[in-house]
DNA sequence: TTTT
DNA sequence: TTTT
C-alpha cells in the first residue's frame, strides 16, 4: 500500500496508577486506564450531560515505562500519542477483542501535563529509551532562533 | 477535570464498500473499514515484515455519510479524523466490547486522498453538512495572503 | 487538488494575557503568544539544553475568542488546535511574512489544560459559538457507553 | 514548564522537486515546498472560492532527506508530520522570521500517498535513519493480532 | 477485506 | 510552485 498512518492522541487523566510489569525478555511493559471527558448542553431538554471514554494504553517503550513508573499516579494529567492496535484472546472459549493504544518506537510521546510538584513536567519520545535527543542536528549555519515578543511591531 | 482530548488520525484503505443505512430519525450513518498498514525490517532474521491493523469507522455526520455513500468504494485512500469511543454489546449472553472511530461534530474530517477520477478528491468537515465553510470570517482588515515562492531570497 | 490537510496541535503556555478586540463587523478576534518548550541532554557536553518557541495564534471563532477572553490569562496552559496561514504585510515599504496558527470554522479547538480554579476546564470546539455539541446523535439502537474498569478480567 | 507538544500534520503536494543538500558535518538536509488547498462556497456570492497555503518543510533527518531526493517529485503526494520553527534572518539590514516546518528527530513523519509507479509508497519515522523499526517489541507473551471481518457478528 |  |  502506499502509505498510511495510524495516530491517536489523547489528553486525559489517570484512572489508576500505572502497572508496570517487567518481561521476561528484560523489556518493560506499563498499562494506563487513561479518561476523556466531553460535556455539551442537550439540545432539547436543555441539560448539561457529559460522557467520559476509558482508553486502554500500552507502553512498550523501556524510557516511557519507566517515567511513567516514576512519575505518573491516579490522577495525573497526560498527553498521549500512540497507535491504535486491535488483539484477540480467548474467555471461556470466546474471542474476544481488546483494542489499546500503544506506544512503541518512534512514534510515540508521553507528556506529563501536570504543574510541577503534582508530578512532573517532563516529556519524552518513545525512540530513544528516556533521552530526548542526543543532539541538535540544525546546521550550524541556520540563524538561531529568537522568539519574538507580543509587541514586536508586526500588525494583528 | 480539566479539558481533555481524544482524536484519532488515520490514512488508509477502505477493504470494502462502504455500509450506508438510513436511521429511523431520518439521519444517515455509514461505516468503513480502514486498513492501516506498517513494514519493518526484523533485527534479528533480516526478513521483510509487515503487519496491517483494520480499524471500523462510524460517520455520524450526514454530511460525510453521504461523501462516503457517493464517492468511496473498496480499495480507496482516505484521510480520516474522528474519536474513540467503545461500545458494548451482548452475545450469547458474554459483554463484548467493540472499539469504533466516531466522526460526529465539528472535530472530524474525511478527505479522499484518491487522483481525481479514482473516485474523488473533496474534503468536508463533519460539523457542516456537506458545507464546508459559509464564510471566510478572517477580517478584512486583515493582510491578504500571498505565499512567496520558492526563489524568495531566504536563505535555506 | 485531491484532499490536503493543514493542521497544528501545540500544548503550551500563554506568554501575556489574551488580547481581544472587537471587529467593526461585528465579530471578535483573539491573538495568543504560545510558548512550547524542549529540554534535552547534549549529545557532547552531556549538558542540559533548552529550546523555547513562541507562536502566534488567532482566533476568529466568536465562542473561541470569548473563552480565551473570559478564562485565559499570562502562563495559562492550553491545547490547541488550528491551521497554519502566512500572511503578508509590510514594513518600511518592504515586503515581510508572518505566520499564524488560526483557530476558525469546524477543524479547530481551544482546551484549558490548568487545574480548576488556575483557570478553568472546559473545552469547545470552535465550529459551534460557545456550544460544544447540540445533541448526541448517536443513534438509540447503539449500545451505551460503558468504560471497563482497569480490573475487568482482559488479561493485559 | 509542565510538558509542552509542538506538532504540525500536513497533507498536501510539492510545489517544486525537493532541494537536497549536503552539509559540511556530513549530514542531509531536504527543503520541501508544500501546497494544501480549501475550497468552500461563499455563504454571500454563492461561488466557489479556494485558498492555497504553502508551507516551507525542512527534512534534517538524513533517512528521510534520502527518501525526499530518491522518490519526491514536483507533485508528489505526501503526509507529513513535524515541529513548527521560526528562526530569523537579515535582509538590508532589517530582521526576517520564517517559519518552517522541520523534521528532526523521532517525533517526525514523513509518508508518500502516492500510488506505487507515480514516485513510490514508502513511509519512514524520522529516528532511524532509514530503517523504520528494527523489531517488533510486542512482548511473545501478547496475544497475536488479528483483524476480525466486517462480518462478524458486531452489531453496528 | 485494502494497499504495495 | 502543487493539486482538482
Amino acid at each position: 500500500m502506499s502509505g498510511s498512518v495510524n495516530k491517536v492522541i489523547l489528553v486525559g487523566n489517570l484512572g489508576a496508577d500505572p502497572e508496570v510489569r517487567s518481561l521476561p525478555s528484560g523489556g518493560m511493559v506499563a498499562n494506563l486506564r487513561i479518561a476523556t471527558s466531553e460535556r455539551w448542553r442537550d439540545r432539547n431538554t436543555g441539560e448539561q450531560r457529559e460522557r467520559t471514554e476509558w482508553h486502554r494504553v500500552v507502553i512498550f517503550s523501556e524510557g516511557l515505562a519507566k517515567v511513567a513508573q516514576n512519575y505518573l499516579k491516579k490522577g495525573s494529567k497526560v498527553y498521549i500519542e500512540g497507535q491504535l492496535q486491535t488483539r484477540k484472546w480467548e474467555k471461556d472459549g470466546q474471542d474476544q477483542y481488546t483494542t489499546e493504544i500503544v506506544l512503541q518506537g518512534f512514534n510515540s510521546n508521553l507528556t506529563m501535563l501536570d504543574a510541577r510538584g503534582e508530578g512532573g513536567g517532563d516529556s519524552m519520545g518513545g525512540g530513544y529509551g528516556g533521552q530526548r535527543q542526543t543532539e541538535n542536528r540544525r546546521p550550524s549555519s541556520a540563524p538561531a532562533f529568537e522568539p519574538g515578543g507580543m509587541d514586536d511591531d508586526i500588525p494583528f
